[in-house]
DNA sequence: GATGAATGAGGGTTCATTCAT
DNA sequence: AATGAATGAACCCTCATTCAT
């Protein structure tokens, strides 16, 4: 004990990573391993914590119940990705072209984060679950993001227009989530590579939706 | 104890497939309607049983547990789509059409039977849980099927040849999947009418593997 | 095992008390002592089971909660006495006598059970808890009783009009209950017998609102 | 460790009661409203130190646990109780006299900190509780002043002497706490006012034990 | 004195599964 | 074939209590 360096050094108090940030963290990193292993239904909060390294009961210090661990796990990916999906549309250029690197980096996040993936699928397939109104929210934020760019893509020309932008955004995503079940699920197939995996998928669905 | 069953089912063996096969047939209604709405894990022997109009009881003497009724609902269903798909492959046709037509025929059993195609999405993601083996083993039947007519479709150069045919097929798949689970979850999409559904469908996603 | 007799032998295999209903009883019997003796909220689900005989999961196959069968154990008890008091009136008489049998048979029933008085004085302060709803709804039935027989006394003039008639009631089997914890907390008091208190009681209380 | 109070305490023992004391009586303030209103077992922690302001470490820190910080509230009031007991009793007059302002001081304390009457009573039902222990204690000291005045009415006549002393103490204090119970449980009947309620009860009360 | 964080022992409840009848 | 009843293993969650800072 006496390890009160930190902030002894700098006198930074104030903006110390407080010792419960650490463990909150620790914990949104073990649901979110256990989560996508297991399934939601399957996780327990006890293996949560265990892998989280705390009792079980701190768990409930800072998260009301397994639903709101589990949602907090999946909003503060969506972030990430939502955050990513503005870089890209920000750095300008066509509609194709801004598409191509939204899949691109959702390719890649679901490449990288496989269990996210599941567990984000999974939970949103089912209609009146605890969980499935957040999953669902969530997953909106992307496919509005990758609707919008449809739509300009629509406005001049260089995606066609006889299905609605919304339903083209879905197949896209739909494609992709598969895809990487698919690629991820056969084993051998991680060999590839993940710009392998990421060059196939891009390749693929931006061909679907050209005009 | 209960041995008294050889003799017995002699005596009466033409006419035995009666109350037995039908109360099986009402428990794995029941377990596809409350499994599609609630998902594996949520799903309750108890309702099951209850929505069957049997006692709990009965259900463990038709199936060995859980597992096995879940499986064997599926495994019906699947065998009533792959039966449908050679029926589609055996009119024959180009690889194209044939394709057309068995995701016409995928589409409209998604439409159909939802909570089949929630259930199946939805465990299949799951790496290491019970049913995750034999789901897993269902869908490829259906992937499999897909894909020969890609290949089909690649000698014949009407399918582009860059990427691999089952790639594709699992491609399709997800999209299907996908438009499908969109077009149910919105329940005003409803109305457009199971025949709007599969045509865009397969309008799209037939576009998206042409050479 | 194998002890069918009842049934066997008079062939009334309908009414006989099924398994089920004995062990119920047994659970509300187990209830009862074991509410009594530790309070509504230091009870567990696992010693009521225990105190049965029985594993804890049939506690809740016979009882929704641990709410249902508390309350389930305080309404068969006072529906008894309620029968009680019942029967007394029917007997007819001056109201002041009415009111002297009920006020004993009340009395005596403390003190037999003293634990179920316990138990139901103790949650009905309670004003928000998932209990004493319940409680206060059973409670009222004993006080309404009592009531009307001091609103008849009132009527013929033996009993005090200058006091709500639900006044001199509640007060009446307050002051029984009050003296039944006295008598019952005091080790040593025990020994004066049953008769001896419940005369006491009826004797001082019936001074009391005396016209 | 924590070694340091003795001459630390010395060296500004005047100005001392500042800050631990106002915590320590804002806990106290707390706890008697919390258990007051869900009772002792569904009253926790968390919520008193809430309701004080303060962070639940600091309860530990005055008081020892859960069961010290209920009974310290009730002995408090009790004490409180008690002064007033032994005020009336040191104006003199005649046992009549001052049992009626006992009384009167009682119904008062009952109508206006109904909560404490609440966990007083309900409490003190318990046989082998935490609290009930502490609980009974303090309640006897009220008893016995009430005991102490009717044993003088019964030396100079003005009380009855069929009844032992104690139990028409008891009696009578039942008595107010289930009128109080239920002239407070009534909702409307609050709106009669303290001096109605406290004379319909003395009224009652002081009857029961004349001679 | 005070705080936030952590602990860990249960408690209520659910549910797949089994069994006697 | 079928039923009702029973079991027991978990699971989620709560909460009194402790401790480092």
């Amino acid at each position: 004990m006496g390890t009160r360096s930190a902030e002894a050094r700098d006198g930074r108090k104030a903006d110390r990573p407080r010792k419960g940030q650490l463990t909150r963290g620790r914990l949104l990193e073990a649901a979110f391993e256990v989560i996508g292993r297991k399934g939601y239904a399957a996780a327990t909060m006890d293996e949560i914590a265990q892998a989280a390294g705390v009792s079980k009961g701190v768990a409930y210090y800072h998260f009301k119940n397994k639903a709101e661990i589990a949602s907090t796990v999946l909003t503060e990916a969506i972030d990430q990705l939502v955050a990513l999906f503005e870089q890209v549309r920000s750095q300008g250029g066509s509609a194709h072209g801004i598409l191509t690197g939204m899949l691109s980096v959702f390719a890649t996040m679901i490449y990288e984060k496989r269990a996210l993936a599941q567990f984000a699928t999974s939970e949103m397939w089912l209609g009146g679950g605890s969980m499935s109104e957040a999953v669902h929210d969530q997953l909106m934020r992307i496919v509005d993001l990758v609707c919008e760019q449809i739509e300009r893509g629509q406005a001049d020309g260089s995606v066609r227009t006889d299905i609605d932008a919304s339903f083209q955004a879905v197949s896209i995503i739909g494609m992709v989530a598969a895809d990487a079940l698919y690629a991820l699920g056969a084993e051998g197939a991680a060999d590839a590579g993940k710009e392998t995996f990421v060059a196939r998928v891009v390749g693929y669905a931006g061909r679907a939706s050209a005009a």
